[in-house]
DNA sequence: TGTTAGCACTTTAAGGGTGAGAGTGCTAAT
DNA sequence: ATTAGCACTCTCACCCTTAAAGTGCTAACA
C-alpha cells in the first residue's frame, strides 16, 4: 500500500529528528518543530495509523514513537534527501586515492579507512573474490635450497606470495621446465577451473610431480585464504549514545571482530545492487540488534573490486553515510577504471 | 620492607580469592576457606597492615579488601603458584607451529592468535624491527610496462614486496644492470644505514636515478611501514565480568584497536626481560585502568622475533597467562632456531 | 605479646511508595 | 477532516527504610 504524502512526511520527520536526538519522537514535538499548521490531534491520529502499518513503534503507552526496520529502509530508499558531501571530503577523499593508487590492495585498505573517517562509523570491507579471475603467470623465484617463492600474477593485476618446498636437488633449468609445463597448463585458466583439474603425469612429467602438487597447494592456500577482510574504527559505535549496554556492545563485537560474520554479512547478496542497507532485529539475525549496515558493491572495467560497508547503530546517519559510499566509489571506479 | 610469610600468605590468598570470585575478599572468607586456625580479627589485623603498606584497597568502609596494582605485581613475581599447561594444551601449540612454521609473518600471526585462544583475553602482538636486518638482496620483476615489483629479501628471511615505476624505455637489460648496481651499493647493510645514505650519482649512472629513487622510496615505506601488529580477540574483556560500564570498555577498545598504542604499550622497555607486567592506573595511563598487559618477548638465534602481551582485567588470570607465554615463548624458539 | 570474642559503626543494595511529567487514545464539537 | 480537552498509562527521579556485610576497636585471655 502506499503511503499519503504527508504520511511520509511525517514519517520522514520522525527518523530524521529520531536520528538527530536520539528521543522517542511525539506529536507534540513534530507539531511545535516541523509542522506548525495542524494541531497534535492530528499527528497522533497519522502516528497511530503508521504504527498500525509496521512503519512506528513505541517503548511503552506514553512515550513518543520510534522508527521500525522498515521505516528505516523506507526512509534511505524513498524519504530521505540525500546529501552532498563538502568540497574539502571530496579534496579529501580524491587525494587519498591519487597518491596511493598502484596496488588494489591498498585501494582497499585505503577505502575502508576514508569510509570510516567522513562517516565517523565502524567500517568493514571485504575484497572480491579471485574465484574468476585469470591465472597470467605463475613464477618461481628460489629463495633457499629447498624453498621457493611462488608468484601468481592474475589478469586483475592482483599478486601475491606464497612459499612451497621445492626438492633441493633440482636445479635451475629444472626449476624453469617445471615453470614452463606449469604455466603451459595453467594460463588464462580461472582458479575455480584450476583447483578442479586433474593432470595426469605422464612419464616425461614425473620429476615434477611434488613441485607440482605444491604448487597447487599454495594456489588453494591463496585462494582460500582469500577474500581479504578489512575492518576500520571498530570501537566507533561507542561515540554514538546507542549502545549503552553491555550486551549491545558485546553484539556489535562480536560481528564486527569476526572474519568470518563480516565476509557472511557483506557477500550475502550484494551483487550489482548500488546500495544496500540492512538493519539487524528479530527477524535479522546476522548483525546486531538495533544496527544497521550499509553497504556497496563496487566495480570497475566489470569487474567488482570490493564490497565496504558502514555498520553502526539503525539510528544512523543515513544521509552522511550514504553520500560517503557513494561519493568513495564514484572516486574509486573512475580512477580504476581510467587505465 | 620484606613481608612476614603470613602476610604473603594472606595476600596470595586474597588475589587468588579475588581472581576466582570477582568480590572483594573479607576477613570472614579467608578464616572459612582457606585458614581455619586463626580467627577473622586476626586476619583483619592483617589486613589492615597490608592495606597500610599499599597492598590492598577497600572500595568502602563496610567492603572486603581488593588487591592493589602492587599486589598483582607481587603476586606475580612471587606468590603465585605457576601452573602448568595440560598435555593437550601443549600439543596444541605445537601442532600449530609445525604445520606453519615456515615464514615469520606466519608464526607471528599464528602465535597471537594461539595465545587469545589458549587464555580467553585480548592478545596482542608487534614484530620486531627491522632496522637491524641486513639487507640480502634486492630483486626486480618486471609487472606492467611501466611498473616493476621489487622484492626485498633480508637476512631475517623477511622478505616483501613493494611496486615501483620504471621508466617505460628502460629495457630488460638495463633493469638488471640498475638491479646490479643497487644490490653492489646496499647488500649487506642494515636498513637503518641504507636509509641515511647519501649516494652521488656520478656520470655512467645517473640513467638509473629515476629508478634508484624509487627503489630508495619502496625501502623506506617498507621500513617505516613496519612493525605489523596483530590483534585477537578485541572483543573478550567482556567475557569477563570486569568492564560493565561504558567507560572501561571504550578506554580499553580506545587501545586495542590503535595500532599506534599498542606499539607503544608493548615496545617500551620489553627488551630482554622474560615476563613482564604492567597494570594500568591513575599512575600508568598507557592502559586502560584496571588493565594489565602481560608480555615477554621472544628470541631465536639472539634475534628478537616479536613481543607478545596479554591484555585483560586486573583481575586476570595471570597463573594460565604466564603459563600460556611462556611456553608459546619456548616453543616458537625451539622450532625457529633449531634450524 | 599475639590472639580472640564481642560489639558499635559504616556503607551498600534492594525494595517500596510517591509525585511530577510526558505522551497517548478517545470523544465530542467544529 | 480536524481539533480541544481530558482521562489514562507509564516512566523516572527521589526518598525512605531495612537487611546484610564487613570493618575497627576494645577488653579479655593464653
Amino acid at each position: 500500500m502506499e503511503l499519503s504524502e504527508r504520511k511520509k512526511k511525517i514519517l520522514q520527520i520522525v527518523v530524521d529528528d529520531y536520528i538527530d536526538t536520539a528521543m522517542p519522537v511525539s506529536s507534540k514535538t513534530i507539531t511545535q518543530k516541523y509542522m506548525q499548521n495542524v494541531s497534535s490531534a492530528t499527528i497522533r491520529a497519522e502516528l497511530s495509523a503508521l504504527e498500525e502499518l509496521g512503519y512506528l513503534t513505541q517503548l511503552h503507552t506514553s512515550s513518543g514513537r520510534v522508527p521500525s526496520p522498515e521505516a528505516y529502509k523506507l526512509y534511505v530508499s524513498d524519504l530521505m534527501v540525500k546529501e552532498k558531501l563538502t568540497k574539502k571530503e571530496l579534496d579529501y577523499i580524491k587525494d587519498i586515492f591519487l597518491k596511493k593508487a598502484d596496488n588494489i590492495e591498498s585501494v582497499f585498505k585505503n577505502a575502508v579507512k576514508v569510509i570510516s573517517e567522513l562517516t565517523d562509523y565502524t567500517s568493514i570491507g571485504v575484497s572480491p573474490s579471485i574465484k574468476e579471475d585469470r591465472l597470467r603467470e605463475i613464477r618461481f623465484f628460489r629463495f633457499k635450497p629447498d624453498k621457493a617463492l611462488v608468484l601468481i600474477v592474475t589478469d586483475q593485476k592482483l599478486l601475491k606470495d606464497n612459499f612451497i618446498d621445492v626438492p633441493e636437488e633440482m636445479n635451475t633449468e629444472q626449476l624453469d621446465e617445471a615453470s614452463a609445463f606449469i604455466n603451459k597448463l595453467f594460463v588464462s585458466k580461472t582458479f575455480q577451473e584450476i583447483c578442479s583439474m586433474e593432470v595426469d603425469f605422464d612419464e616425461s612429467f614425473s620429476g615434477y610431480k611434488t613441485i607440482f602438487v605444491n604448487v597447487i597447494e599454495a594456489l588453494k592456500t591463496y585462494f582460500s585464504a582469500r577474500e581479504d577482510v578489512a575492518v576500520e574504527g571498530q570501537d566507533k559505535m561507542l561515540r554514538h549514545a546507542d549502545y549503552l549496554d553491555v550486551d549491545k556492545i558485546k553484539d556489535f563485537l562480536s560481528v564486527v571482530t569476526s572474519k568470518d560474520k563480516i565476509i557472511d554479512v557483506l557477500t550475502e547478496d550484494n551483487k550489482g545492487i548500488k546500495i544496500n542497507v540492512k538493519i539487524g532485529s528479530n527477524g535479522y539475525e546476522k548483525l546486531p540488534k538495533d544496527s544497521s549496515l550499509v553497504s556497496a558493491t563496487y566495480t570497475a572495467n566489470g569487474k567488482e573490486i570490493g564490497t565496504y560497508g558502514v555498520i553502526g547503530p539503525s539510528r544512523m546517519d543515513y544521509q552522511k553515510v550514504v553520500a560517503v559510499l557513494e561519493n568513495v566509489g564514484r572516486i574509486i571506479e573512475s580512477i580504476l577504471t581510467e587505465r
